[in-house]
DNA sequence: TTAATATTGTCACAAATTGAGACAATAAAT
DNA sequence: ATTTATTGTCTCAATTTGTGACAATATTAA
């Protein structure tokens, strides 16, 4: 896409989680010979919705399709544009002739994804070193207020897996009670108690019970679940 | 503020809840000489924060500063731009020479506020007729994408309700109990046990208890809350 | 072959929360 | 003094949640 061809003064951020090793991790990327690191972002198409921008640069980055994707909010405080930044960021890769827009004021739309951590071909953009995954307890320092945004992210995150969502989307189709929960523990950064736990997601009626896996672990093997409904 | 010196494709839309009569209520202004009802809106300065020029908008409209104002959602889809009707809004206003601009596609950041009835003094802005309350059950038509604005605020005030926030702002400083229980009742759309309410609500422990206050009906005085703290 | 070990599925019981009605207290009208 | 409407609070039941316990079972060790 041209870049002549975006609404100025207005990006998104989005905050991709990810769920391996029992740990929460995000994507975090690098841009070309700077030390800068920032979430994956981006613009949006003079005629492109808005959503469907945020998908575009997902599909982009980890050549994933049909995305749990949700907006928890739009930061647009003057004071979060750092020209001086983004004009180091330009420079370093090969000069801000044809993008003096990038400087200016943005107000950003923030999103959250849920992808399955396995599936995902990552895949840096034009102008970043790396795209990456980073524990959510071993972060580098973002710039402007990506800090901030990350924290909002994982808050939303939060209040939302008590109502609306369950861990979709951070797991493989296939998986067991313990994994679901080790997600929500990953999420709520606290440990659950096991029988309360499955008692809570089985009552939800969401969860579609198939054949057991032997896993050839040394002990009773445990049932197999998916989001299936 | 001059026109020229907004964010293009930039704007917000507000739902400004307002309580009376045991009715929930809120503004919506009409633009003049047309049948277009609208949800408040404004534009964002080019060095103004964007909850700033909320503010400001609310402020102009109704009066009041330090208003309970919330963002929800930014509405991004390109089908919510509609050129006509725009156009027609500005030719019953005496033309589009300056404001062309105001055809564009916009995206449009949401906001709820809750604000006590009684302290408002309503002022329709330069282009518009009126600007007045209406009950939530008996609004006129909406032009744009506003009643799906409108739904999606009502939604996440439902649910802040539980939570955040009680019904501050949208009584006077001091309130009984059942004032209270009213605006729940209002904003849940359904009846609360009396005993149960009182109980939950006293149990946060945000409520200031003041003096009886002798209404002159026919019944036990009830105490005074205020939301001190 | 049997016993030991780790983990699972489920249940039982206690603790906490919520729903619903009951009752005395009280401000004003009769 | 009696009646009426409403309030503040309480009690009991119903429901939900927290916690541990137990049998079942897949594998390893003896």
């Amino acid at each position: 896409m041209n870049p002549n061809e975006f609404l100025k003064h207005i990006a998104y951020d989005s905050v991709v989680f990810g769920f391996s090793g029992e740990k929460l991790k995000i994507l975090v990327m690098k841009y070309k010979n700077t030390d800068y690191y920032a979430l994956p972002g981006g613009f949006v198409g003079l005629e492109e919705d808005l959503n469907a921008a945020v998908r575009r640069g997902l599909k982009e980055r980890t050549g994933l399709d049909n995305i749990f994707l949700e907006q928890f909010y739009t930061f647009g405080n003057v004071s979060r544009s750092k020209p001086e930044f983004m004009r180091a960021i330009m420079e370093s890769n090969g000069g801000i002739n044809e993008s003096r827009w990038m400087l200016d004021r943005f107000i950003s739309i923030a999103y959250y994804a849920l992808i399955n951590y396995n599936d995902v071909e990552l895949r840096p953009d034009a102008i970043s070193e790396s795209c990456d995954w980073y524990d959510l307890d071993n972060l580098p320092e973002l710039i402007f207020d990506h800090k901030e945004i990350l924290e909002k992210a994982l808050a939303t995150l939060r209040s939302n897996l008590e109502t609306k969502l369950m861990g979709v989307n951070l797991l493989p189709t296939m998986f067991t009670m313990k994994d679901l929960q080790k997600v929500y523990e990953a999420i709520l950064g606290e440990k659950l108690h096991r029988g309360a736990f499955q008692r809570k997601i089985l009552g939800m009626n969401l969860l579609k019970r198939h054949e057991k896996q032997f896993s050839g672990a040394a002990h009773k093997a445990p049932f197999l679940y998916s989001f299936e409904r």
